[in-house]
DNA sequence: CTGTCAGACGCCCTCTGCTGGCCAGCG
DNA sequence: ACGCTGGCCAGCAGAGGGCGTCTGACAG
């Protein structure tokens, strides 16, 4: 017990001192996600930088700007609590955030705040004294008091207790062998364990072994109330909390809890921001604020699906579902069927069939990405020169798919190498990753009501007359119309 | 015996991504 | 009206970083 109330303390007192929140980790992104309230203004560290679009806010003040978006200002608006975020920001020192009000909380904390209930002894004396960085009207306290930094703050530390101090951030430590351990944590960078499997390396040799139980499944820490078993002991303690349905942690503004820090810290900036930053999905123009969602709506939406979908009212083909969503929305209202020959229009082609109007005939293409049709105004294929302005027009008709980036690669690696702009998602040269192209075709199609609009439209006149034969050829199906009469 | 040190252990934290329930919009 | 769907959301686990503390070996 001594043990665990020495070390609650301690790391209390650490995480105090060792004030991560300036020097953001070094090595990767800020991640502390600490909120210092402070004139009504939060420094919100911990945004995910890896998003893609910036959604602009009504303000046209919210303009793109250089700086990496890895801090935004998040300023708390106490009528309606809502946050609202923006780009351009200064970084509070240290010691302002150390004056400041935390935002976070968790429920134990506020119970042991009240020095009452329950609570594990230990536990309530580690935390007790973090009261004392914290105001009974406060609604919140940082786990750990993490940003609390000044000695004063630390009455139990005695100056000379850690005599080994980093020459390059001035951080102090007990034992030379802890000074040399942050030093490579923080500075050289140097990790002496490398995994023989993957490329993982690590400062000690426990978390190179914590590592391997992922390569090897091994999971020693077996729950005692479920099946589940944890590859280490915190995150069985973790998992532990799930059985209990304690929530910690709770949000500031409008006081919902949860299991997890990182939960609650999502909410927060999904529920309490404004302007925040959302995810762009590269195939629509589909926003969405996780980045996991989105990542959900891509194997939805944009994934290549086997068995192919027919749209029951004509006779495209599509293998990839927004495709198809986009092209059954042609069928919608209008009558998009037309015969060529005659007045007569509808809006299924099973009803086209029914008047005996409708045939399909084969046709085949080829394409060019925009670089290739670029740099050259008369692209040959076989030796045969193409209607250089036909196959643009064909390009620019299927640019938007990203999957013509993947032909397109394809046929200037033919000719030129690789291209080094255009990013691939799914295998080059695999056929499967042509069949999206039929689908692509398909739904522009239906902007036409009959051939010879397309024709116009894009100048294909001369398409179907070419003779393939090469690799990137692809076959599409292109609807005509007339009557049998 | 005592101090030092490296290695080991364990804790706490963050980031990340998946999952399934919820719910509003739409056909 | 109703079922379907897809984004929203919280729950949760995997992986890893950083560090406090313990422990055993060893030198003085
Ligand atoms: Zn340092
Ligand atoms: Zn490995
Ligand atoms: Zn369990
Ligand atoms: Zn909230
Ligand atoms: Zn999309």
């Amino acid at each position: 017990m001594g043990l665990g109330q020495g070390k609650g303390m301690g790391k209390g007192q650490e995480q105090g001192q060792g004030q991560r929140q300036g020097q953001a980790v070094g090595h990767s992104e800020p991640q502390v996600m600490a909120l210092t309230l402070r004139e009504g203004i939060c420094v919100f560290y911990d945004l995910e930088v890896t998003q893609i679009h910036v959604l602009q806010g009504r303000s046209s003040e919210s303009k793109a700007t250089e700086k990496p978006p890895d801090m935004l200002l998040m300023e708390i608006d106490r009528d309606n609590g809502a946050i609202a975020f923006e780009n351009n920001i200064q970084q509070l020192s240290p010691s302002e955030e150390g004056e400041g009000k935390k935002l976070f909380s968790t429920v134990g904390e506020t119970k042991s705040q009240s020095c009452k209930d329950n609570e594990n002894l230990s536990e309530m004396c580690n935390e007790s004294k973090e009261l004392e960085y914290t105001t009974a009207s406060e609604q919140t306290v940082l786990k750990n008091a993490k940003t609390v930094k000044s000695e004063a703050c630390v009455p139990h530390e005695k100056k000379g207790t850690k005599p080994y101090k980093c020459s390059e951030c001035d951080t102090a430590f007990v034992t030379k062998g802890e000074l040399s351990r942050h030093r490579r944590y923080k500075h050289t960078l140097e990790k002496p364990f490398k995994c023989t499997i993957c490329e993982y390396s690590s400062v000690e040799a426990s978390k190179m072994r914590r590592h391997v139980r992922s390569h090897t499944g091994e999971r020693p820490y077996p729950c005692a109330l479920c099946s589940y078993a944890s590859k280490d002991a915190s995150k069985l303690k973790r998992h532990m909390i799930t059985h209990t349905g304690q929530k910690r942690y709770e949000c500031c503004i409008c006081q919902a809890r949860f299991t997890q820090c990182g939960s609650m810290k999502i909410h927060m900036l999904q529920k309490h921001g404004e302007n925040v930053p959302k995810h762009q999905c590269p195939h629509c123009n589909t926003f969405i604020s996780r980045k996991s969602d989105l990542g959900v709506h891509l194997r939805n939406l944009h994934s290549y699906v086997e068995e192919a979908i027919q749209c029951r009212d004509c006779e495209a083909v599509f293998h990839e579902r927004y495709t198809f969503l986009q092209h059954k929305k042609t069928h919608k209202g209008g009558k998009r069927f037309k015969c060529a020959q005659c007045s007569y229009t509808c809006s299924q082609r099973s009803k086209m069939l029914e008047a005996k109007c409708l045939f399909l005939k084969e046709v085949k293409v080829f394409v060019f990405c925009p670089n290739y049709i670029k740099d050259h105004d008369s692209p040959t294929i076989a030796g045969k020169s193409l209607d250089s302005s036909a196959e643009r027009g064909m390009f620019m008709l299927k640019n938007t798919m990203e999957v013509m980036k993947i032909l397109s690669q394809q046929s200037v690696e033919q000719e030129e190498g690789p291209l080094e702009t255009l990013p691939l998602e799914v295998p080059v040269n695999s056929s499967e990753a042509m069949r999206p192209i039929c689908s692509c075709f398909s739904a522009i199609s239906t902007t036409c009501s009959n051939i010879q609009n397309v024709q116009s439209a894009f100048n294909w006149s001369s398409v179907k007359e070419i003779d393939f034969g090469e690799t990137n050829e692809v076959s599409l199906y292109i609807p005509y119309f007339f009557c049998p009469e």
